[in-house]
RNA sequence: GGUCCGGUAGCUCAGCUGGAUAGAGCAACAGCCUUCUAAGCUGUGGGUCUUGAGUUCGAAUCUCAACCGGAUCACCA
């Protein structure tokens, strides 16, 4: 802004001594003082050597003799208050207007490359309210990190392997009668997960009835059948057996397609999915070189840690006893072969706040296998999601599904439209878009606007409040303003700018003539002195401009037993009814 | 217990690279629909910014301590 560079140029010319840019803060004046920027000048004092006053007065005196653009200044202790003129704003405002990608900054070639990992879902339950903090927090960084200028990779992580999913599939296998999401008509995530919960069911069936027979309960889970077949299904999988591998695609095929469904009405995706099935034997190559290197250590049982106690921390399992690898294995090896597939500078994981400890862990392994992004990469740490009525619980049943919440906030918006009479004359077809936009925009918002770190409470009810700071209002007011703009341009009304201090409609000549329709209220008015007669009278003439003008907020506080009258008004509008008042021949205060 | 993160109005949250009398929305209360979408607008009330000390001309903001709340410290992912 080269509303800075002036200051800058102010106190140097002042004081002739360079100032860093840096000290000049220049902020929105608060809105109980004139002005539109207020500097702060307490950094100065030393430059200067007066007091706050007087170098305020120094500084705003050289602004207003020297730069056009500000129009007036007033001193209030350490702070000047300035004005700045109206055509730098309007001229500000077209710059803006003018400019098709105000806001971001381009791409260049040379732009370090980010990649974003985000969503990260496991294969055997669909996408919950957590999934969709995520899934925004992620798709927004990776927009925001590409509007200033770096080039980024989406990525997902997939957890398409390990014993969950083999629970799955097993109760599939034995109660599933060959259920598909065509046969069914659910969606494939949604089925999957459905046999999961079914496994959990029979398992502890199983437990109750082995415990009943008098077993402890350890002895009922290693006796437990439902267990021991999912862990045979597990050794079967590593092993590569074909049918086991043919039954693990099919029904991870159902899963994509239904996340991808979700994905889709969430408006996320990706640019390059990772599966850890195809990253983890990686992982395991990376940890056993790094044992032979001495890096990692080996017990007698055969698993291999790493010693973090030098960093603070504690030992860290890498390979278990039986050689397999756990989730931190895998995101070594998916580390590495990102960064074989790409240029990466940056990594970033969007991932909850109850792994700040394992990335923590991964960013010093990485460091110490030698990767050098291993130090730089970024947790991007957030907050549990909360509803109204407490903690969401998988044990309790209490988590709330992606997809029944978007139905829920859609059928919603569509509820209350309608009621409202808002979507009167729309199609069946235009409706449900209708719905959709207003719906996941309740939820987008919401979601969005907490700071990310924080847990959050997810109100339903609040977010698509049509009232309050909600997607569907700032919707609403964009409707409005659409709505504004349209039936201007069937009357052929067009903004221009005519001088520096006013916006007026090119039907001026219209708008002096509605004035002289009042004189003898006006009149009345002012002879009588009557404040509630004034304003009346301005309330009239604020409606009549309303065809012209939408900024009509006006307050009245007339009490005819007081002579004293206090009116709000927006500032063009204030300063038409100063002009109708002088045209009229009564003078009006600068301050009503 | 160790580590990390939070604590601001009755509720949900801004403000946190130190700046004026700490802001929104919801809820409560009062007013505004013949004329642009009232899914809106205007106003009123509501605060020891968890507490205590420190740094500073100035602290919700920085430092230290304490107190609450959460997360985490698995051969789970």
């Amino acid at each position: 802004m080269n509303i800075q560079l002036s200051v800058q140029k102010a106190i140097e010319g002042l004081y002739g001594q360079p100032v860093d840019v840096s000290l000049i803060q220049l902020q929105k004046t608060k809105k109980e003082f004139k002005g539109h920027l207020t500097l702060v000048v307490f950094p100065f004092l030393k430059i200067s050597k007066k007091n706050p006053e007087q170098t305020a007065l120094e500084i705003g005196e050289w602004l207003v003799k020297k730069e056009s653009s500000i129009e007036s200044f007033n001193v209030i202790k350490g702070f000047l208050n300035l004005t700045i003129a109206s055509f730098y704003w309007i001229g500000m405002l077209e710059n803006i207007h003018a400019d098709k990608s105000f806001g971001t900054i381009p791409t260049d070639e040379n732009a370090p490359l980010v990649m974003i990992e985000y969503s990260s879902p496991n294969t055997n339950k669909p996408l919950h309210l957590g999934h969709i903090r995520n899934n925004l927090l992620g798709y927004s960084l990776a927009e925001i990190m590409k509007a200033n200028g770096y080039k980024v990779v989406k990525t997902n992580i997939v957890n398409d392997r390990g014993i969950h999913i083999c629970k799955s599939m097993l109760a599939w296998q034995k109660s599933g009668n060959g259920a598909t999401p065509e046969s069914t008509g659910k969606k494939g995530d949604h089925l999957i997960g459905d046999y999961y919960v079914l496994f959990d069911k029979e398992y502890k069936k199983e437990l109750n009835e082995l415990q009943a027979q008098g077993l402890s309960k350890e002895e009922a889970e290693a006796k437990s059948v439902w267990m021991a077949d999912a862990r045979e299904m597990l050794r079967k999988w590593e092993a590569g057996d074909a049918e086991t591998i043919a039954l693990w695609q099919n029904m991870n095929s159902w899963v994509y397609a239904g996340f991808d469904e979700t994905y889709k009405r969430l408006g996320v995706d990706f640019d390059k999915i990772y599966y850890e099935s195809e990253t983890y034997l990686t992982g395991k190559e990376q940890v056993l070189e790094g044992l032979s290197k001495g890096i990692f250590e080996q017990q007698e049982d055969g698993s291999v840690w790493a010693d973090l106690s030098a960093d603070g921390l504690d030992k860290k399992l890498l390979l278990r006893a039986d050689g397999t690898s756990v989730y931190m294995t895998q995101d070594i090896g998916t580390a590495k072969l990102r960064f074989d597939d790409y240029p990466i500078n940056k990594m970033v994981y969007v991932v909850g706040n109850e792994q700040n400890y394992h990335f923590q862990v991964l960013s010093l392994l990485l460091d110490k296998l030698g990767f050098e992004f291993g130090k730089g990469l970024t947790h991007f740490s957030y907050g549990m999601v909360e509803l109204p009525e407490g903690k969401m619980k998988s044990r309790e049943g209490t988590v709330v599904d992606a997809d029944d919440l978007i139905d829920e906030m859609v059928s919603t918006a569509k509820e209350v439209s309608r009621k409202l009479g808002k979507l009167d004359g729309y199609s069946e077809e235009e409706t449900n878009r209708i719905s959709e936009i207003v719906g996941l925009g309740a939820l987008k918002y919401f979601i969005l606007k907490v700071d990310p770190r924080k847990n959050m409470t997810f109100n339903p009810q609040e977010s698509i409040d049509f009232n309050g700071n909600t997607g569907p209002f700032i919707q609403y007011t964009y409707a409005r303003i659409q709505s504004v703009l349209r039936k201007a341009a069937e009357q052929g009304i067009s903004l221009v700018s005519l001088d520096k201090s006013l916006i007026i409609t090119e039907k001026e000549e219209d708008l002096i003539q509605n004035i002289n329709a009042f004189p003898s209220v006006v009149k009345e008015a002012a002879e009588s002195y009557s404040p509630a007669l004034i304003a009346n009278y301005i309330y009239d003439l604020v409606k009549e401009y309303n065809q012209f003008y939408h900024d009509y907020s006006i307050l009245r506080e007339a009490d005819s037993a007081k002579r004293n009258l206090r009116l709000i008004l927006s500032e063009n509008t204030g300063k038409i009814i100063r002009i109708g008042f002088s045209l009229l021949g009564i003078d009006v205060p600068e301050r009503m």
